[in-house]
Order: C-alpha cells, then sequence, then structure tokens
DNA sequence: TAACAGATGGAATGAATATTCTAATCTCAC
DNA sequence: GTGAGATTAGAATATTCATTCCATCTGTTA
C-alpha cells in the first residue's frame, strides 16, 4: 500500500490499477475488472449498488478502495466523478475541431489523422450499408443457411477476414462449417463435398481473387445455393448467386476496412441463429 | 403542481423548468436559475451542498423538487445524472435501449432488424475510438513500426480476423510480416527468430485466447517492442506493452464486429506508409 | 495433518443524508 | 393596520449509506 492518492486522475488511477493488479487479491482483481469496465457505474452507484452489480459483497469494495491508498469508498468515487465531469463539455467543440485540423494536407499525414479519415469512412461506409441492404434478400439468406447441412465460406485475398469471422461466428453458434482456405493443397479439393443440401457464402471484391472467380461458378453448376457478397453486379461471383449482397463503393484494396461486410456477416450469422428458435 | 415526472430527459426537464418560472415562488425562482446554471453541481452534490451553493435552506430543495412534480430531490437528482452519464457515453444510452426494447419483442429476431442493430453499434463503437485513441500513443506505435524489421502478428481465436487483415495490407505495402497463426504445429516456433529489432502487433480480446496469453509474455522478455491491440488494461497483454491502445466495450465474443479494432490496424498500417515518405 | 497468515463475507455501528414538520415570517387585500 | 393564506427556515426525524469488526474460510508451509 501507499500513501494516500489524493488528487488524482482518472486515468492515473486506470493505470495505477492495471499495474498493482497482478499484486491484488482474488476479490479484489474481480472488483478491479468491474470498475475499469463499469466506470459510470462506480461513479454513480453507492457501495451496495456497485457491491452488487460486481457480485461481491460491500465490505470488498471498500477493501479495494483502501487497497488502493484511498480512505474509503467515497474518497475513490470522487475520481470516478471527476471523469464524467469532464465529459460533458468538451466533447463537441474538440471532435469538431480535430475534424477540421486533420482535413489539410499537411497534418493529414500524422497518424491521428489517418485514424480519423478510416473512422469517418466506415461510417458512412455503415450508413450505405444500411439503405442498401434489403429485408428481402436478407430473409432469403437467412432460408438459405437454416436449410444448409454444411455452411461453405469462400472469400481469399483481401476478404479472407471476413471469411475466417464469419466462420468463428457460426461455429461458435453450433453450426458445420467448411472455410475454403486453400491450406496444403488445392482449394478444389475442399469444397468437393458439398452438394445441394449444403450453401456457400462467397464474398469478394475488386481485384476478385482469381480462385474465387474459378471456383464459384463450379460449386453454382452443382447446384450449390449461394450468397454472394460483392462490390459490383458485374462481379464473378454474381452470375448463378441465389442472394446477392452488393456493397458498394468499397475502396482500393489496400484502403479497405472491410467495416461493412464485417458487419453484414455478423448480422447474417445472428440473424440465422435467432431465427431459429 | 403536476403528475410524477418520472422518466424525463435532462432536456425536458430544462423545458418544464423555464416554462414553470415564472408561476413559481420567490425562493424557487432562485432554486431554478441556479440548477439551470450549475446542473453538474445538482447531479453530484448533496441537498445539504446544494442548498449552500444556492445560498437556501435544504428544505427549499426539496420543495423545489416537489413542485417539478418529483417526489424528492433524489429523484430529481436522477434526471441531472443522465444528462453526465449521455455526455461521456454516446453508445451508452443507444445500446440499452436498443438491446432492451429488441432483443425480446419478434420484430427484434427479423434478420432486417439484427442487421440495423449492429450497424448501430458500430457506429457508436468507430465513435467511442475516436475518442478513446490519442495521437501519442499512435506516433509511438508508428514510430516503433517503422523502426521494426519484421513485423511479427499475434491475434488468435476471435482476433484473427484482425490480425490477417494487417498481415495483409502491411504486406501489400512491402513491409516484412510473420503471422503468428499456429499452423503445422508450435506457434512458439515461428515466433523464435524475432528479437529487438522486430516489432509485435498483438490483438486479443475476452477471453483471451491462451496462447496468445502465453506467448506474449516471452517475447516481451525477448525485448521485443509490443504493440498491444486489447479491451482492457487488466488483459495478458499488456503488462511490458511498449504502446497499448485500449478498445472499450468489445461484447462478447459471438456478437463483436471487430469494426473498432479493424479500423485501428488499418489506420496503423496507411499512418506508417504515410510517415515513411 | 496441523498451524498459520491472509482473505473473505456478513452483521453491527455510527455517520451522513433526504425528508418532514412546525413555528415564524412574509404578502397582499381590505 | 389587520387578518388570511401562502411561503419560508430551521429543527426533528427517519432512512440510507459507508465503514468497521469479527468469525469463518482458504490456501500454504512445516
Amino acid at each position: 500500500m501507499n500513501k494516500t492518492a489524493g488528487a488524482m486522475s482518472y486515468d492515473e488511477l486506470r493505470g495505477a490499477i492495471a499495474q498493482r493488479h497482478r499484486a491484488l487479491s482474488g476479490r479484489l482483481q474481480q472488483i478491479a475488472e468491474f470498475v475499469l469496465d463499469h466506470p459510470t457505474d462506480v461513479a454513480l452507484g453507492t457501495v451496495a449498488e456497485v457491491a452488487q452489480r460486481s457480485g461481491v459483497p460491500p465490505s470488498a469494495i471498500v477493501r479495494f478502495a483502501h487497497a488502493l491508498g484511498f480512505g474509503g469508498f467515497t474518497e475513490m468515487q470522487q475520481v470516478f466523478r471527476s471523469r464524467l465531469v469532464a465529459g460533458v463539455a468538451p466533447s463537441y467543440k474538440s471532435r469538431l475541431a480535430r475534424m477540421k485540423s486533420q482535413e489539410k494536407s499537411v497534418l493529414g499525414r500524422q497518424p491521428a489523422a489517418v485514424l480519423s479519415r478510416f473512422v469517418s469512412e466506415a461510417q458512412s461506409a455503415l450508413v450505405t450499408l444500411s439503405q442498401s441492404v434489403h429485408a428481402r434478400e436478407l430473409d432469403a439468406a437467412t432460408a438459405i443457411l437454416a436449410k444448409a447441412r454444411d455452411i461453405y465460406l469462400l472469400g481469399l485475398g483481401g476478404s479472407f477476414p471476413v471469411a475466417i469471422h464469419l466462420a468463428y461466428v457460426l461455429r461458435k453458434l453450433g453450426r458445420r462449417v467448411v472455410l475454403l482456405d486453400g491450406l496444403g493443397g488445392s482449394i478444389h479439393e475442399q469444397s468437393h463435398a458439398a452438394t445441394s443440401d449444403d450453401a456457400l457464402v462467397a464474398i469478394s471484391f475488386r481485384n476478385y481473387y482469381p480462385d474465387t472467380a474459378r471456383l464459384f461458378p463450379e460449386l453454382v453448376a452443382r447446384g450449390v445455393p449461394t450468397i454472394s457478397i460483392t462490390d459490383s453486379l458485374l462481379s464473378p461471383i454474381v452470375e448463378g448467386a441465389s442472394v446477392v449482397f452488393e456493397i458498394q463503393d468499397m475502396p482500393e484494396p489496400a484502403l479497405r476496412t472491410l467495416v461493412a461486410p464485417m458487419c453484414l456477416v455478423q448480422a447474417l450469422a445472428i440473424g440465422l441463429d435467432l431465427a431459429a428458435d
């Protein structure tokens, strides 16, 4: 333990908690995790409330405050409250100022400016996504997936992260998934077992990965129902697809954030799970 | 006086006070002016404190709350507190409301509703991201990556898509990248060549993938400069990291859209490339 | 296995707080 | 100037709250 942690900023407190986390006892670690995750609850709640929400007895909360060098819960709470007070005023002004200053060229090369550029690009990509995807397509896609025995996923190159993510979520939800990654040989062999009882989700954006363009029509020809996620109706995975999600305005490969397709596949997977009940 | 002013937003309360101001008695008018000028004091203070600062007896404060239709000071204070909460966490309010209203309803289970939910979650995640990431950290991370001979990427389980995407972009930009995927054997062996001349980008969210937690400290001990992207300062990849990006409010694994980390790594990669000129 | 040190949970305690009550004061019409 | 009604201040009260204390439990070392 150390001297009185009197005047301390919220960020300093976070650092102190993180630093000491390992040295704390089990219960106290649990509390540390809770207060870092729910600072607002700590700022506004009573000891009893915080205790209940974090699943510990009230006395443990007080012991936690003591362990951090505070005289008690109330003293620690002041630090959490300071965060709330600081958060109210400057948010709008500073954000606008930041945006403006970064649009300029020289500053635009600084990492912070690059981040805010991507963030705002992603924001508009999401807006576009929710406008361009219609319920009809979503319903159709969900129906296909619901009927599928195995779900095959095809997304190579720059789209691979999307395919992996979808595979991860679907498997978590108990679906049988075959991720076509071409590992250890031919991607054709991996897809050989696919039949019309299965389903294929294909993801591809310009420049369309050659293997994707080659494999897709084969599976379509074998009667596998397919859901395509792509950026143009002229892409090689549109013809023969049962459902097509067109995500427009995808930037060039190196600048892609994949935000929109990630969101879409997530919604497909969870929507499938909810509809199955 | 009127019926119970139960659930009321701060803005509505302001309107109600302004409207009733003339009809109030002298003392209550004085209090009305004070609370509109010092909403933070009302949100965080006790009756005695507010009374002293506004120069009235405590009982007058309670009468004021009654005059506005509240059951007492505590009830009125909730409205002032909601203003603080809304200011600091734009995501919280909308997300909670949405979750509650939609989770149960039949409409919420339709695929289209699911998509719009994920879109709005992603939106707020992006806002939070741009608020919580500071230029200092971005600059430091960029400097580390710029100096690195090889860039090692560690992101397993649910974070794997982020690691893959970063690998893809960095390679497109001509960087030497080693993606630690554990393919065909030990992930330890893959990372064996990493030295202090290289760099590591580690990505991990709850529940932290065991292999990540195990490998990270080894690389740190070998002096490899590390950039961590995680959801808590208590995660196993924080201690010893050169730079930590904390992305808060990550939902549970199956509901994650990975939008924020995808955006961040993208900005890191491109920022690195632009700074190199 | 025994004994110890540290940690824990829950009840007891005392302080702080919101609220209510009542006597005093003020306001205004007549 | 006087009286009725509304308003107020401050003391009294009841409630909520943080804190402390102690018996119990847990994990460790001998």
